[in-house]
This record gives structure tokens, sequence and C-alpha cells, in this order.
DNA sequence: GTTGAGCGTT
């Protein structure tokens, strides 16, 4: 109940989850809330963002409370054409926190007793967690065993090419090492210079003094939703960082125009 | 402004 918009999962036991995919980049827990809940009584619904940007992933989690209604969802919303594009509506088949899921019904498996195997410090229940995540984010793997793939490795080989041995050109499901890489760029001050004038220092990426940045730029006026609950009843279980998780006070302007202009616009 | 394989939050 009041867990909306407050903490993480709010009761994700003997419930079943979802998992929506292939649907736009804007479309919200607002929109496929009422789609959902249509079919059956819709616990909550979480849309994973980026972590950079904040902007949703392609996919989101539709946590249900009865099977029956979760299978008839996915039978009926899979493959139903959302915002213009088709959906795919399954089975969540990883869990949130390793826990433990049948059929896409969630488990609780937390250890409780503390006292029952102190003893296991480390061991393969490692294994398992890295299991379900390094399905195939870690390209340190054999990758020429993938290749064997067919259709489907396919649509991640067109990825792949994409991202290259190089830099992820968009918003790749890269690692957050770019702080790392850069520390690594530190110890080799100039691994390659070719620039015989090393006075130049041409740096267009830091060309950029730190004058008044907007970050609030990203607007999501693309779509006149309204950041509003869809459910006036004051308990929604659709939860996104768009109403209470970011109080962000400095997008709230009007007319779209940041009221704090302290530079002047004439001279 | 864009993108499109996939599996999640304090």
């Amino acid at each position: 109940m009041s867990h909306f918009g407050r903490s993480g999962p709010p009761d994700i036991t003997d419930t079943y989850s979802l998992l929506v995919l292939n649907i736009t980049f804007r479309t919200t827990a607002d929109d496929l809330f009422p789609l959902f809940d249509k079919y059956g009584k819709v616990v909550d619904i979480f849309i994973p963002k980026d972590r950079r940007t904040g902007d949703s992933r392609g996919f989101a989690f539709v946590r249900y409370k009865y099977a029956d209604e979760a299978q008839k969802a996915v039978d009926r919303l899979d493959g139903r054409v959302v915002d213009g594009r088709e959906i795919t509506v399954q089975f969540a088949k990883y869990g949130p926190n390793a826990e433990r899921i049948q059929k896409g019904r969630i488990i609780e498996s937390f250890p409780k007793s503390r006292s029952r195997s102190p003893r296991r410090r480390h061991r393969d229940d490692h294994y398992k967690d890295a299991d379900y995540r390094s399905r195939s984010r870690s390209y340190d793997r054999s990758e020429h065993d993938r290749y064997r793939g067919k259709d489907r490795d396919s649509r991640r080989r067109s990825r792949s090419r994409s991202d290259s041995p190089i830099h992820s050109k968009g918003r790749g499901r890269r690692r957050y090492d770019d702080d790392r890489r850069s520390s690594s760029r530190s110890r080799s001050a100039s691994p390659a210079r070719r620039s015989p004038s090393p006075r130049k220092s041409p740096s267009p990426r830091r060309a950029s003094p730190p004058r008044g940045e907007s970050p609030d730029r990203r607007s999501r006026s693309g779509r006149s939703r309204s950041p509003r609950n869809v459910s006036p009843r004051g308990e929604s279980p659709v939860r996104q960082s768009r109403g209470g998780q970011s109080p962000s006070p400095q997008s709230v302007s009007p007319r779209g125009r940041p009221a704090a202009d302290s530079r002047s616009p004439s001279s």
C-alpha cells in the first residue's frame, strides 16, 4: 500500500512476474497498467531504467497476483501492439534478487534461519547468482560458441556488430568501467602520440567549461503525458521514477524555461 | 531527436 513509490519491492511473494519486451522506449507503466490490469489483478509494475540516462530500457515487469491471470495476460497481451510496437509478454525467468522463480511465481527463499549454516561463507551459491547474470552480458566468455546460434543469435549478433570491439555507440549495456578506463589511460599519459605538437591540447570533450548546466534538459515533453497518478484512489501499483521518486523541482517550469536565468540575454 | 537485444528496483 504505502510501498508504492517508496522503496524497492513491496511484497514479491507468491506473485507472478511477467516480462514485457519489445515495448517502446516511451511506454510507461501507466500505459501498461490498464492493459494488464484488464486481464487480471496487477500487483505491481516495474520498468527498469538506465542508471546513466534514466531512460526506459525497453522492457517492463508486470507482477500478477494469480498465475491464471498472468497466463491469460501473456496469451492475450503477448504480441499485442502497444504504442505502435508489438510487445512480447512472457513469464520472467530470472529473479530480481536471485529469488527462486517457478513458472513465473516468486517463491520466498530467504535464509531466515541464520543459524542454519553459518559455516558456508562463499561457495557455489555465487555461481548460481552469476549464472543467470552471465547469460550473455559477459563477453569474456567463449564467443565462438555463441555464433552457433540461429535466428535468435542473429539478433544479438546484430547488436554485437554495432557494439563492435570498440566503444559502444549508443546506450550499450557496457559496465560502469568508464571511470576505470580513465584511470588506465592515466597510467599512460601518451600511449601513441601521433601529433608531434604536444603543445596543442585539443580537448573537444572537455571544451565545455562548467557553465550553467541544464541536466533537466531531457524533458519528457515528447508525449503530453500527465506525470500524475492514473489512479485517483491513491493506490496505484504502478511505480515509476516519474512521480515521487524523482522530486526534481527544476523541470517544473510551466513554460519549459528555467526561471534561474543568471545570465543576461542582453549583452 | 535517434536505438531494439533482453530479465528488475531501496
